[in-house]
DNA sequence: TCTGGGGTCCTAGGACCC
DNA sequence: TCTGGGGTCCTAGGACCC
């Protein structure tokens, strides 16, 4: 038996923990550069607001119902779900975080479901008391049939944010009213797919036989129609080593500076070298990018793939083959909208091979590297780097962040003072 | 004017091996 | 004229997730 606990609306709900005043408001959280919604409260849902919109496009609608708009602001939503995690982690040995709103917990050592509606009923007011988000869980036998409870816990008042699915005649019920768009693993076009076969609900595609899911869409559709039949085969890794690192941004406006692009990009590189290094991993290769508005006519492109002879997670070495390409590819008078640096053939950093080749000083490298992290760790991450150092305010502009809270949680600074 | 960011897994086909 | 059989590894692209 599994719970999956899903927090509700959650970096709206992040926001409302230290903004009560905004608990009945419309309230949404943008994507970077203040692009996009990505979250919305319940009153925004029911404005017919949907996920992912560009923000522009419903500005006149959130004039006129109130909407209040932020920034994302993710070390805040980074805290407040580690917070929650840990409460997790103490009702089982085996909990899966799934993304930074989710997790499974293995609940297997329970006898009955009775028992696990019970404890957790008590983890969801513990959440609430604890922390100020509200999660919705959902137990079954399956990861994909959590999914499905979640869903109804989520919606069902009557529930009290704890929905069950365990006996064949609750599964028939609930698989009978979700529609097929809905279930986890089925996507855009394997709705189509399915849609031109006259399956519109969970219920229509379970009663089709394997070989037709399997047929249609292939081994994840199969392990989807399998797990919608409760038999568990989906698995879940806990935050796994990553095996691809990104950083990547929109710009608000096209960068045509060369050194501001250099020292943004400089930023992603030294990012995500630094997320190498802390999960112990070097990279072969790196991508890098960087191109004009895809929603222009004309588009340019800055693409290259670095393939490094040694395995790397060194920040000066990557900032010089980063620097390499952009020096090589920029084109003057180019509005550059977008960029980033992707690694990946990402493996562990104990038993690098060196190419017999190198001439690299590896242990000199080794030694700068650690005498940065130092400074940065003690004076901000960008405080020492290796890409032209631009004014913070030109920096600045780079980005859009208009509406974004204070990290409460994370930065001395910015704790709340309360008058008593 | 304005349109996000970060991941994973699977599959088919090419290139190569004996 | 006719042209085997059995593998592995890599890559790009598709599909999906939050």
């Amino acid at each position: 038996m599994y719970a999956l606990v899903d927090c509700n609306n959650f970096f709206v709900s992040c926001e409302r923990v230290f903004r009560p005043d905004l608990h009945d408001k419309p309230v949404v959280v943008l994507s970077g550069n203040d692009g996009c919604v990505v979250a919305r409260s319940n009153e925004v849902k029911q404005l017919g607001v949907k996920m992912g919109v560009p923000f522009y496009q419903i500005r006149p609608l959130a004039e006129k119902h109130g909407i209040v708009h932020f920034s994302s602001n993710f070390p805040l939503y980074g805290d407040l779900s580690s917070r929650i995690m840990r409460i997790l982690s103490r009702y089982t040995d085996d909990l899966q975080q799934y993304s930074i709103d989710e997790a499974f917990l293995d609940l297997s050592y329970l006898s009955n479901a009775a028992e696990a509606r019970t404890l957790c009923l008590r983890i969801r007011s513990e959440i609430m008391h604890g922390i100020g988000i509200p999660v919705s869980i959902g137990i079954a036998s399956t990861k994909t049939l959590c999914k499905v409870a979640s869903h109804y816990a989520k919606r069902y008042a009557g529930y009290a944010g704890v929905c069950v699915i365990d006996t064949m005649d609750q599964r028939t019920k609930a698989l009978a009213a979700y529609p097929i768009d809905e279930v986890w693993g089925i996507g855009r076009r394997s709705v189509a797919k399915l849609q031109l076969n006259g399956i519109k609900t969970a219920l229509d595609f379970v009663n089709r036989t394997p070989a037709f899911a399997k047929n249609i869409l292939h081994q994840p559709g199969l392990n989807t129609w399998r797990e919608l039949n409760g038999e568990d085969c989906i698995s879940v890794r806990d935050l796994p080593e990553k095996q691809s690192i990104t950083c990547s941004r929109t710009f608000a406006h096209g960068v045509t500076d060369r050194s501001l692009l250099e020292q943004a990009m400089g930023r992603f590189c030294a990012r995500v070298a630094e997320k190498l290094r802390r999960q112990h991993s070097v990279c072969r290769q790196m991508i890098v990018f960087a191109h004009t508005s895809r929603f222009q006519e004309q588009q340019f492109v800055i693409q290259a793939t670095v393939t490094f002879s040694t395995p790397t997670a060194n920040t000066h070495e990557m900032t010089e083959a980063l620097l390499r390409v952009v020096r090589t590819q920029w084109r003057p008078d180019t509005p550059y909208k977008r960029a980033g640096v992707i690694v990946c053939n990402v493996s562990p950093d104990n038993g690098v091979q060196q190419s017999l080749f190198d001439v690299r000083d590896r242990q000199r490298d080794e030694r700068l590297q650690q005498a940065i992290d130092r400074i940065n760790t003690r004076h901000g991450q960008t405080a020492i780097g290796f890409t032209p150092n631009i004014p913070t305010e030109q920096a600045a502009s780079l980005y859009e962040v208009g509406a974004k809270s204070p990290a409460y949680t994370t930065r001395l600074s910015d704790i709340i003072t309360l008058k008593c």
